[in-house]
DNA sequence: CTGTTAGCGCTTTCAA
DNA sequence: TTGAAAGCGCTAACAG
C-alpha cells in the first residue's frame, strides 16, 4: 500500500532538504526563486499535503477551535454556530461542534477531550456558568468566549444581547398601541438568562407607564410551543381577557397564537401576539408573528471575532458585549387599540 | 510562566520511565499494581492530559472526523448533525463542522484542510456529488459517507430516503381520500435528489390510478416559502381550483397555505394541504400540517455509524441504505373528498 | 541561500 | 515488569 507522502517525499523528489522545503510552506523569503519552484513541482506532483498534527506539536497551536453548545438541531444554536463558523473559516480556523444538551458532566468531559485535542480556545454557550464550570475554564487556561450566558463575576469575555431592556421596549410598543392589558407568558422563573430577565423588562415596562403588575397576567412556561399553548388557554379565561400577549419565546407565541385561533378568535383583531427570538424560522414559516429578534448569527460572530483577537494578542476593546436587539412587527400585533 | 505537564513531568514525579506512563494511560496488562497507581497519582497531581496531536502522529488516528454540510443554519442540516454527532461521540469521535453553502470551491478547501488535520473520515452532505467531487474522495484516500445525496455510480457509501416512493405514497394517499385534482407544487426541475424525484412519484401515483398527469397542476418552486406562495396563488386562479396540493417542501406548503387562507379559502374542507420534510419546526411550530417525515436525524446517525463501521473494518452490510419515511396526517389534508 | 540537527510529546520495539 | 531508544512529520535554530 502506498503511504502518505511525506515533507521527506517532497525533499528527495525535488532534489532538496526538507528543511528548504518547510520554508517553502511557510512562505519564507529566503529560498531562491528556482528552489521555490522545483519545490512546488513536487508538492504537486506527490499531491503533498502537510501534517497539521506535527505542526501543531511544534507550534503549539492547531488553527481549531472548540465549541460547546446545548443542541445543535434547536435552531437558535445553528444560527450561532453559523456564525461562528464563518468567522472561523475566514480567519483560517476549523471548530470541533460538541453537543452538551446541558449536561455538566458532559460539558466537562468536552472541554477534558477538547484540551487534549490541542485546541486553541473555546466557545462556550449555556443556560447558566457555574462556578464549577469557570474552575474548569480556569484550570485548562484554554482562552474562552461566553455567548447567550455570563458568569457571575464577569470574569470571561462574554456576548449577549441586554434581555431586560428587549422586553422592556417590547412591552413599551404594545402600551403604545393601547393596549393595557398585556399578558406575559414567561420563561422558568429561576432562569436567570432569558427567565426573570425578560420578566422584569416587561414589569419595568409596564410601572414607567404607572401601570400596576398583575400577577394573573403573568404565567410561566419553558419556551415550547406547548406551554405557550396550555398558559394562553388559562388566560383566555380571564375576565377581562387580556388584549395582547407577550411571550418570552417564539415557540410560545406561535402556541399561544394557536390557542387563541382555536378558541374562535382573531389574532390580531381580538388579541395581539408577540413573541421574542427570532429564529430563522419565525421569518419564513411565520412571517406574521411579531417579535424580538436576537441577532443570534451576530452573538456567534462576534463571539469568535473576540477569541481571534485574544488568540492574535490583539487587545478587546470590550470583554463583555451586549448586542442591540430589533422589534420585528408583523401583523399580529400590529392593531392599534 | 507554567507550562502544560508532558508525559516526562509524569515520568518524573511517579519515578518510573516514560515507557510506563503510557503503559498506564493506554491500559496496557504489564505494569504492576503498586507502580500503576503512582502514576495515576502523579497524573492527577500534575492534572496532566495527554498531547493528542503527539498521539495521532503516532498512531495515524486523530478520533476525529470531518462533516461537510451546505448550511447549518438550516434546520434540515442541523438535525442531521446532531445524529452524526451523538453517535461519533459514544465512540469517542469529535466532530469538525464545514459549511460549504454548496460552493464546490468551498467543499474542495475543506477537504483539503481537513486531510491535514488528519481526520479519520468525512461524512458529506450536499445537493448532487458531481464527478469532480468522487475525484477528490477518492484521490483524498479519506473514507467517505454520503448523506442525502449519492453519487451516480453509487461508488461511495451513502444513506438517502426513497425520494420517488415517499412522494407516490404521499400521492396515493390523497388519492383514497377521494382527491382527484391535486396540484403538484415541485422542487426545481434539474435537482436531480428532490426535485425530479419527487416529482416522479407524484406522477407515478397518479398513473397508477390511471389518471391523467395535467401540466397545469405542477408548478416549479426552490423549495422556499415564497415560491410556495406564489405558485398557489397561480393554482387558485384555475377553473375548476384543485381540491389538495402537495408540495415538495414543508416551507412550500406553508407558503401555499398561507396562499389558500389570504384568499378567503379553508385548509383542508376547500383545498388539503400535504408537505415533505419534516424539520423539527414542522411539528412544533406547524402541528397542523400534514406532512412527509424525513428522518434527518437517523440519516445522520446511521451514516455516522457506517462511517464506525468502516474505521473500525467491521463489514458494512449495506452500502446504500435507503431509510424509510413516514406520512404524518395532521388537519390540513385529514378531510375526506 | 541551503543543509544539519535537535527536539515537539508520545508509542513501541527491544533488552534487561 | 520496566527502561532505553528510535521515530511519527514537522519547525527552528545554527552552521556553513
Amino acid at each position: 500500500m502506498i503511504t502518505k507522502p511525506t515533507i521527506k517525499d517532497v525533499a528527495k523528489l525535488a532534489e532538496v532538504s526538507i528543511a528548504t522545503v518547510s520554508r517553502v510552506l511557510n512562505g519564507s523569503p529566503l529560498v531562491q526563486e528556482k528552489t521555490r519552484q522545483r519545490v512546488w513541482k513536487a508538492i504537486e506532483k506527490l499531491n503533498y499535503k502537510p501534517n497539521a498534527l506535527a505542526r501543531g506539536l511544534i507550534n503549539k497551536k492547531t488553527q481549531t477551535v472548540g465549541m460547546i453548545i446545548p443542541d445543535i438541531s434547536n435552531a437558535f444554536s445553528a444560527e450561532v454556530v453559523r456564525g461562528i463558523e464563518d468567522i472561523a473559516n475566514i480567519h483560517n480556523y476549523n471548530v470541533i461542534l460538541c453537543n452538551s444538551d446541558l449536561d455538566f458532566q458532559r460539558e466537562m468531559k468536552y472541554v477534558t477531550t477538547l484540551q487534549e485535542k490541542q485546541i486553541d480556545g473555546l466557545i462556550f454557550l449555556s443556560e447558566q456558568v457555574t462556578d464549577e464550570h469557570l474552575d474548569c475554564f480556569i484550570e485548562s487556561r484554554l482562552p474562552v468566549v461566553l455567548v447567550a450566558t455570563h458568569d457571575d463575576k464577569g470574569l470571561l469575555p462574554s456576548v449577549n444581547i441586554d434581555n431586560v431592556m428587549a422586553a422592556r421596549v417590547a412591552t413599551e410598543y404594545l402600551l403604545g398601541l393601547g393596549h393595557r392589558r398585556i399578558a406575559f407568558i414567561s420563561g422558568p422563573f429561576d432562569d436567570p438568562i432569558a427567565g426573570i430577565t425578560r420578566l422584569t423588562g416587561y414589569k419595568q415596562g409596564l410601572q414607567a407607564k404607572g401601570l400596576p403588575v398583575l400577577e394573573e397576567l403573568i404565567l410561566e412556561g419553558d419556551f415550547t410551543y406547548k406551554t405557550g399553548y396550555r398558559n394562553m388557554r388559562k388566560l383566555l379565561q380571564l375576565q377581562p381577557r387580556p388584549t395582547a400577549v407577550f411571550a418570552a419565546s417564539d415557540e410560545m407565541a406561535v402556541g399561544a397564537m394557536n390557542a387563541i385561533l382555536d378558541n374562535g378568535l382573531k389574532v390580531p383583531a381580538d388579541i395581539a401576539v408577540l413573541g421574542f427570538d427570532n429564529i430563522d424560522l419565525t421569518t419564513k414559516v411565520r412571517p406574521r408573528l411579531s417579535t424580538i429578534a436576537q441577532p443570534m448569527y451576530d452573538m456567534g460572530a462576534i463571539a469568535m471575532q473576540m477569541l481571534i483577537k485574544i488568540l492574535t494578542d490583539a487587545p478587546l476593546e470590550k470583554r463583555i458585549v451586549k448586542l442591540p436587539f430589533e422589534l420585528i412587527i408583523r401583523e399580529s400585533c400590529s392593531v392599534k387599540k
